[in-house]
DNA sequence: CGGATCGAC
DNA sequence: CTATGTCGATCCG
């Protein structure tokens, strides 16, 4: 019954391009090699650490994904770099690739400054926590991780069968979002950009995506997957943890025909368009595992769970019902499928079930705990499912050989560390265990040393709260002031609404601002109290959107992005409490308001009778979210071992979130509007003309970005002064905040701000108690590091 | 706390 | 020409 794990094997070396792609090019750049095990890390030794410039390795194709084997990596990171040779994205990103060196040689140099003693007492030290870590390992709960196939395209392929044999991808000419497995083959996958793509695979068809659908369907298997497990966890639209240990043990109970599954009649209509010759062998292999799986062996196999291990696909697959036309035929009508009792076949049902209701397919993994389920996954991933069973031995098997970059939470640049330090597999992470607790944070190298030892969460638990919101856009380059205020000004308006709608507040705003070079810069300001009004954010924004500008003069901020995002977010105790108090105290600011006056404000702020503050707390008890289910009350005294392993996920990335998936890989604007505004800088003008007096040596020339006039000033700070005054007529950004004591022992240092000068904080009547403000004062020195390139 | 980075989907 | 959006976690100063 041991023997292997495996099953589901899944076609090792396609070949279905033949027919299909006319031009020569357009053949899939793949290379042969059929190796497709669990994966293996090349053997330690070698490092490639240092790797040959002009080789920005951040830009190449990430393989590590499924249907992407045995590509001809080589030819097509010739065509990405060609693609993007020159580009400011391209620029950017061997910028950052040079980081990341330079991080690494400041880790080897920690390294081989390790002296063998301490290497030996860590060693002491890491192997009492192995020891620790090994005492607390449980094999007693089988988790299962499921993942649609290609989930978008999917979908919208379901709509356009036609689609099935042609290289698809979801998005647009700018992003993609993901891409069929017909299209992996030419090396297009998701967080590609669809130009880039095209190059790759000229024939490739981008469909824009529809998020409507995608939730529904979401929901639809959700339904079929709460009946497995009822606390099971999404992790977004398309993947979740389910712990099957309760669900096996009271299959065992059913009765078969509480495990017996019609399947539909009717299923793709299409089935096979015109080019249908495709593969006989290809096919045929298909059939032929699924008959072996499907109906008679099973069903009469009772309940038998090792006959259930055969491996195999479930169903030809909706990508292959072309060929299933034999067995239809003979059946026609409601084959009905009985399946076993055995975690395997309880997953497999599912998976048919899923696929009987919506025609997609998706994936699994079995195994003791989340780690290993999420890798498992993708191991047979198309239409596929994989166990890795339950005992230390299997465990560690499967660990063995097993890259690094496998891992969730491992990604390229880990990756690309570790292998500098000597390790590509999770042997050679267990092996270099007390070199890696020198040279790592603890809560890393905790991380590694779990991975090392196939441990992972055997816990799948609901989401914990939210813990921000934000919102960002991309545009063309702008930099004229009034179009960014503008759209600072809206991006407020948009979070203030998801804001209000989940009833959330938050005590830190932060502006991300991404520069037309890709250079980001995040600007953040907190308060003692939480905020959650459009004109509290705005207002913070605002002020940290201004700063920026004003820091980069005399050049103006181009941009080519711009987000606000609410952090810190209240408890909704702290929503109640704060709620109360905040209630006496705009009262008491509102009387004082009348006296005081404020301006009229030439915005068109959506004049809320009520105090600014509050005004989004409502959060109607419906909610469209099924975000019910207790939240582990008690919790404190660890029933886990280690520190804390939390949620589901390993240590690191416990996504969670739905809404995750729903990027904006761009929907409907048939083509990025992008605008005017050709971002270009104007440079402060060197040309030193010196006519007036004012000898200074400082009188210089700046280009007003507002007003568009250039004249000399005796100093940067005049030309500030007057770019602000130019900039909002009336500002006068004082608003009066509101007074809100709350318990806040720091006393909250109001820095001066708005429009006056800057420096001495005398004037400004900003007090309010809002602006934390820890005791640091940054100064923006104006780097006037890029200039904008070509014309 | 603030900011940068990484990782995932 | 043209390189996403949303969220969580970690690390460092
Ligand atoms: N980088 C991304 N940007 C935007 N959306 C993404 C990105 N990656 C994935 N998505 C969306 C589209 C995917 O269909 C969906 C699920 O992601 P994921 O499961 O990783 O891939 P996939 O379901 O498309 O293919 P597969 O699971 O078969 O490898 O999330
Ligand atoms: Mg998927
Ligand atoms: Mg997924
Ligand atoms: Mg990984």
């Amino acid at each position: 019954m041991d023997s292997e794990d495996e099953e589901d094997s899944y076609p090792e070396d396609e070949k279905w391009t033949d027919a299909l792609e006319p031009g020569p090019d357009d053949v899939p750049a793949q290379v042969n090699d059929g190796s497709s095990v669990p994966g293996q890390a090349g053997t330690s030794g070698s490092h490639q650490g240092g790797q040959a410039k002009g080789h920005v390795s951040r830009m190449e194709l990430n393989t590590n994904k499924a249907g992407m084997d045995g590509l001809d990596k080589e030819k097509i990171n010739k065509i990405i770099m060609e693609a993007s040779l020159g580009s400011r994205y391209y620029e950017n990103e061997q910028k950052k690739d040079q980081q990341v060196n330079e991080r690494i040689k400041k880790i080897l140099a920690a390294k081989s400054k390790l002296m063998n003693n301490e290497v030996a007492a860590a060693q002491v030290k890491v192997d009492k926590m192995v020891k620790e870590l090994e005492r607390t390992r449980d094999l007693s709960r089988t988790i299962v991780h499921i993942d649609m196939d290609m989930f978008y395209a999917a979908v919208e392929m379901l709509e356009k069968p036609e689609l099935r044999e042609k290289p698809m991808a979801v998005g647009g000419t700018h992003m993609l979002s993901t891409s069929n497995y017909v299209a992996r083959r030419f090396g297009v996958r998701a967080g590609m950009p669809g130009f880039i793509a095209l190059k790759l695979c000229p024939n490739l068809v981008m469909v824009r995506p529809n998020f409507d659908k995608y939730r529904k369907y979401s929901k639809q298997v959700r339904e079929i997957l709460e009946e497995y497990d009822l606390n099971f966890c999404p992790m977004s639209l398309d993947e979740a943890y389910l712990d099957f240990t309760d669900h096996v043990v009271k299959r065992s109970t059913m009765s078969e025909k509480e495990r017996t599954y019609m399947e539909s009649v009717m299923n793709q209509p299409e089935g096979s368009v015109e080019k249908n010759e495709k593969k006989e062998e290809e096919g045929s292999e298909k059939s032929g595992d699924v008959t072996a799986l499907l109906s008679t062996e099973t069903a009469h196999s009772g309940e038998s769970h090792d006959v259930d291990l055969q491996g195999g696909k479930l169903l030809g697959s909706i990508s292959e019902a072309g060929e299933m036309g034999g067995q239809e035929d003979g059946v026609s009508g409601g084959k009905t499928h009985l399946f076993g009792i055995s975690a395997e076949e309880a997953v497999r049902e599912m998976r048919f079930r899923i696929q009987q209701k919506t025609n997609l397919t998706a994936s699994a993994g079995i195994a003791p705990n989340c780690m290993l389920a999420k890798i498992a996954s993708d191991m047979n991933k198309p239409n596929g499912q994989y166990v890795i069973k339950s005992t230390r031995e299997e465990v560690m098997k499967f660990i063995s050989n097993l890259p690094v970059r496998k891992v969730s939470g491992i990604g390229k640049v880990m990756e690309k560390i570790l292998s500098a330090v000597g390790v590509k597999s999770c042997t050679e992470l267990y092996e270099n265990r007390a070199m890696l607790y020198k040279l790592f944070a603890p809560i890393s190298f905790n991380h590694f040393l779990k991975i090392s030892l196939g441990l992972g969460s055997t816990y799948v638990g609901r989401d914990g709260e939210r813990k921000s919101v934000s919102t960002e856009r991309t545009f063309g380059g702008k930099s004229r002031p009034e179009d960014l205020f503008r759209i600072c000004e809206e991006l407020c308006e948009s979070l203030a609404q998801d804001v209000e709608k989940n009833g959330l507040k938050g005590r830190t705003l932060t502006l991300k601002l991404k520069t037309v070079t890709f250079e980001v810069r995040n600007r953040s300001q907190s308060f003692q109290n939480g905020i959650c009004s459009f004109k509290d954010m705005h207002t913070a924004a605002r002020d940290l959107l201004q700063t920026e500008i004003r820091a980069c003069r005399p050049h103006p901020l181009a941009l080519r992005l711009m987000g606000v995002r609410l952090s810190s977010l209240l408890s909704e105790e702290e929503i109640q409490q704060q709620q109360k108090q905040g209630s006496l105290i705009s009262f008491f600011k509102k009387t004082q308001l009348k006296s005081t006056k404020s301006p009229p404000k030439t915005d068109n702020e959506t004049n809320k009778t009520t105090v600014e503050d509050e005004s989004c707390q409502k959060m109607e008890s419906e909610m469209n979210k099924d975000n019910h289910f207790e939240q582990k009350s008690e919790s404190l005294s660890s029933s886990n071992s280690p520190p804390k392993d939390s949620c589901k996920e390993e240590n690191t990335n416990p996504l969670s979130r739905e809404q995750i998936d729903e990027g904006s890989v761009e929907e409907d604007p048939s083509e990025g509007f992008t605008c005017e505004s050709e971002a270009e800088v104007p440079r402060p003008s060197d040309n030193v003309d010196e006519t007036e007096a004012e000898s200074l040596s400082e009188n210089q020339r700046y280009l007003c970005p507002v007003c568009n006039v250039e004249k000399p000033y005796n100093s940067l700070e005049e030309f500030n002064q007057h770019v602000d005054i130019c900039l909002n007529k009336g500002e006068i950004s004082t608003i009066l905040h509101k007074q809100a004591k709350a318990g806040g022992q720091t006393s909250n240092v109001s820095q001066a701000r708005s429009s006056a000068p800057m420096k001495r904080p005398s004037t400004s009547s900003s007090r309010s108690n809002k602006r934390m403000k820890t005791g640091r004062k940054r100064q923006y020195s104006t780097l006037d590091k890029f200039f904008a390139k070509n014309s």
